[in-house]
DNA sequence: CTGAAAGCGCTTACAG
DNA sequence: CTGAAAGCGCTTACAG
């Protein structure tokens, strides 16, 4: 019963030759059929598709990425998963890929640009068709890798850069979908002003890069009107959470008890505030208003309801991720950045 | 100039053969070498070695996929990323799996065994080398590819489900590293008993397998009193929530003056539902006794901190992931079922 | 312990 | 619009 002496690995698998067998046509033949590449026959394609279908084939992504030295897989670089903020992030450019046939391979950079770096290097090795990377701020080695690889690539959560050029800059394949925070922490700052308060405090944590675009925008504006001071600015390196939150409230109220309103650059630390206001007897917003950014599930139940930012990550997640697939269909994209804006959420807390 | 005819496609990598040419071996050889692949002499692994580092090799994954069908990459079910448990579990078997050269591809089922086959049935064209799967309830296509899939599988979260036969059970390959939820939740209903709380309600959301294990510890352990009835059960089907946990300690607080205390199925629904008490001015534990599951974090700063069982998912994560390397490198795992077990948090609100 | 041959299942690049 | 040939970079299975 020894058949032909060649085929030591039968796999059982179901391939594209089965296919072209079944169809009558060559093997290359169903491969432009199935990936709808240009220039075949539509009868053709029919006919591919349906013996496709009958034999059950998917294609291999293995054999495919080899030969084509391109996989279906999209990388996709946070700093954390601990904040929802890049759940909804991730989740909704992972649907959106997904639905597009492509995979999400998801590295954490702990917002540590080497690890970052490292993250990228390894991941790189599996050929990414394309990348989806939070933030413009990255090692030298990150950015070598970048355009070295050449892979379509979209910046997730800011704008470009300033002072890069804007749509007329010349770097290639700089994309970005997000916001300006700048503008956002300034539209929250005019908010408190709007409702007379002049001494207000700049909370932060982490102090990542956004982070600091908040505080600039905080700063600008407050400069503006002349009320800023550098003793209104409460900044702590450690990473966010509500236990710091309310450490800092309390020390903020102690040091600097005439602040009459409180900016908290992430809600986690406003949560923390709104509970340590409550231990310790202090009115909000009647003594000081407090308010936070992201708005971030809870916000809309802490006592009382808090005042912040709505971030739309979840659209800058799906559009960011469109942006990629037209990339990859080597469609034109411009302009190259989206701005997806923001809301500002106006509860009782301010 | 032009040279041999047979490379139209040159793609600068460098591969197996350079190596193989500059340690002077042939390429299995250099394959074996790298691998850790018995029978090489040390000498030549050595040298095949220093070869590789010398000219930056790194193995192509598409090429070893194709050739071996196994890739390097694992997969990674869990129903939602909005829960910090699993976050924190996904990011513990990330990490271990990362540190052994393997890829996570997650897959998120938001709880629904649809999803969850359509998800794996998808992935698995990848051909994982692993996989780890939140839970023992799947639907029967999903066993059927499991099983057919031949794929080691490590299932997280819960203990061997009752009545399998435990360790001498026949289904091969049914690992799993978790807690007993049912225990859990009786060690946490036993508290309350000890601090004499006599009309324990049981409050969840959600409502997937292992709420209802935790809902069965805490019938079986209130039965064993006489004190269960069915009018103590509050259960919901829909997402679990600060709101919802909210709404649902004013629903019990008007329909059942008479609980004394409050086993919310979920930290998220405590949080809510110590906040609503605030506003209506009940006094906990004075009044009612509240209490968690999961101790999320924010749940040491709620007011009062609140009492949970602790979760040790990144344990989980971690030892889940070891698991499964150790099957890929084919060592023998015993016992299939490994208990992480948990911890009681007693804090002021019970 | 080492290797020559073949093949994994696709796509590229070149013809026609 | 279609195809024959070659190759992507590795590992399997068989010898020796």
């Amino acid at each position: 019963m020894s058949d032909s002496p060649l085929r030591p690995r039968a796999t059982g698998r179901t391939t594209l030759a089965d296919v072209a067998r079944d169809a009558g046509v060559s093997p290359i033949t169903v491969s432009r059929a199935l990936r709808g590449e240009r220039a075949v026959d539509p009868a053709l394609v029919e006919r591919v598709r349906l013996s496709a279908h009958k034999l059950g084939y998917v294609p291999d992504p293995a054999a495919r990425a080899l030969a084509s030295r391109r996989s279906s897989q999209v990388v996709v670089l946070v700093p954390l998963l601990s904040n929802q903020l890049f759940v909804d992030l991730l989740e909704a450019a992972q649907g959106t890929l997904r639905a597009a046939g492509y995979q999400t391979l998801v590295g954490i950079t702990h917002y540590d640009a080497a690890e970052e770096e490292q993250l990228l290097r390894e991941l790189l090795l599996h050929r990414p068709a394309g990348l989806l990377i939070t933030g413009w701020q990255h090692s030298q080695g990150t950015r070598q890798l970048l355009a070295a690889s050449e892979i379509p690539c979209v910046h997730l959560m800011e704008l470009e850069p300033a002072g890069t050029g804007g749509d007329t800059g010349t770097a290639p394949g700089r994309h970005c979908v997000g916001f300006s925070q700048a503008d956002a922490a300034a539209a929250l700052t005019e908010h408190l002003l709007q409702r007379g308060r002049r001494r207000i405090a700049f909370a932060a944590a982490q102090l990542d890069a956004r982070t600091l675009q908040r505080l600039e925008g905080w700063r600008l504006r407050l400069q503006r009107e002349g009320l800023h001071e550098p003793a209104l600015e409460w900044l702590d390196p450690s990473p966010s959470s509500m236990a710091l939150g309310g450490d800092m409230f309390a020390r903020i109220r102690s040091e600097a008890p005439e602040v009459d309103a409180i900016f908290f650059n992430n809600d986690d630390l406003a949560h923390g505030a709104l509970l340590q206001a409550l231990r310790l007897q202090v009115q909000v917003p009647q003594q000081v208003a407090v308010v936070g950014f992201n708005d971030l599930p809870g916000s809309d139940q802490t006592l009382p309801p808090l005042t912040t930012v709505r971030t739309p990550r979840a659209d800058i997640g799906r559009q960011a991720a469109q942006r990629l697939l037209a990339l990859l269909r080597g469609e034109p994209v411009t302009p190259r950045a989206l701005d997806v804006g923001y809301e500002l959420v106006v509860r009782a807390s301010s």
